[in-house]
DNA sequence: GTCTATATTTTGATAGAC
DNA sequence: GTCTATCAAAATATAGAC
């Protein structure tokens, strides 16, 4: 039944994206179901039809974000140059914080929270997926290419410095004084970091 | 009265402490009047004789963890060498995120959400003094003793890579591949964060 | 100051008509 | 597939005895 399928498909996309925006802010326990049905329009009942529980919705948002973040490892790859690699790999992690401010978020509480919505497979994908980007980067520092110093710490500062702009975003318009990022901000908020990073891993003068 | 203040301030620290483990995972709407009274070892009524509710509770900690937040920046005066000053405020960032895991995750969750529990004195406090310690690095800039950038960027690049320690503890001892991050763990990452900054600031060769 | 019992409201989920 | 009516459990808060 293919027209039905794309018929529910759509259905769920709908419930899932008014979702996200009520769990960037209220988190999970937050928010509830009747605000879900209200944001997606639909009669609340109607939600079981497509998810069988809150939990499942949830899980849906989650994973969906997890192949995204998952995602932008693939700028980097041993056969670049490190110095283009990891000013895309900044990049392309800004733009999402850009693009999807409210996805950020959802993912950041759950891995404040700690992740137990996540399966134990799952999450060794995402530790699996790092350490071989470690050792691309491990690589390029001993063939003399950045400074030496322990590639999982060198992403923590990556992670913390990019994802900084979705996740704390009320800070930043706070502190900025604004109501709205701009483009402009962001592209400040991109070569600050890019400096900072490739200079101070000895990838540029 | 001072015996039964001191009674009184007791419990209600007692309170406070039981509350704030339990947040920092569940979050405020996760955690309930039952689990805290259970934490704290109370009868649930007896929490309403400290505090007239939960919201109460958690305003108090939130207070609480921007007076510690403000307290970092004492770190920044003019009078002191920049790398000194920003290398002791990495360091003090850093040590926070250890010592008060809990807490920092608490104060994330609440500026994620969008600060909505401080009132706008409290909020606007927070940018005013930043502004302040802006200037200082400004300065700092402008006597050529580091590169020149937007000192507003620079706090959200510390901000994001020093309390990425904290707030996203679960990540990091999945990716190191531990059940708790040990004093040289920390070490590490207070190395590699203090030496990208530094140098990539041109605060050090 | 402390705690048992309970009022009140909210909320996740289902039954079952259309 | 959709929605009205409703259940059952949970959760905040209070009344009032001790």
């Amino acid at each position: 039944m293919p027209r039905t399928l794309k018929a529910r498909d759509k259905k769920e996309a709908r419930i899932l994206r008014a979702t996200e925006r009520l769990l960037a802010t209220r988190g999970f326990h937050g928010t509830r179901m009747d605000d879900i049905a209200r944001a997606a329009r639909l009669p609340r009942p109607n939600l079981y039809y497509y998810f069988s529980s809150k939990r499942q919705i949830y899980r849906r948002i989650i994973t969906e974000l997890r192949n995204e973040w998952i995602k932008a490892f693939e700028q980097i790859t041993p056969d670049r140059e490190p110095q283009e690699a990891i000013a895309d790999y900044i990049r392309v992690k800004i733009e999402y914080s850009r693009k999807h401010p409210v996805a950020s978020k959802i993912f950041a509480k759950e891995v404040i929270r700690g992740s137990d919505m996540l399966t134990k497979e799952e999450n060794d994908e995402i530790k699996a997926l790092t350490d071989e980007k470690c050792a691309v980067v491990r690589q390029w520092m001993d063939e003399g290419k950045m400074d030496a110093m322990d590639p999982r710490h060198f992403f923590f500062l990556l992670w913390g410095a990019t994802q900084y702009y979705a996740d704390f975003e009320q800070q930043i318009k706070s502190i900025l004084g604004v109501k709205r990022l701009t483009a402009a901000q962001f592209a400040t908020g991109l070569d600050t970091v890019t400096h900072i990073v490739l200079k101070g891993s000895g990838l540029i003068g």
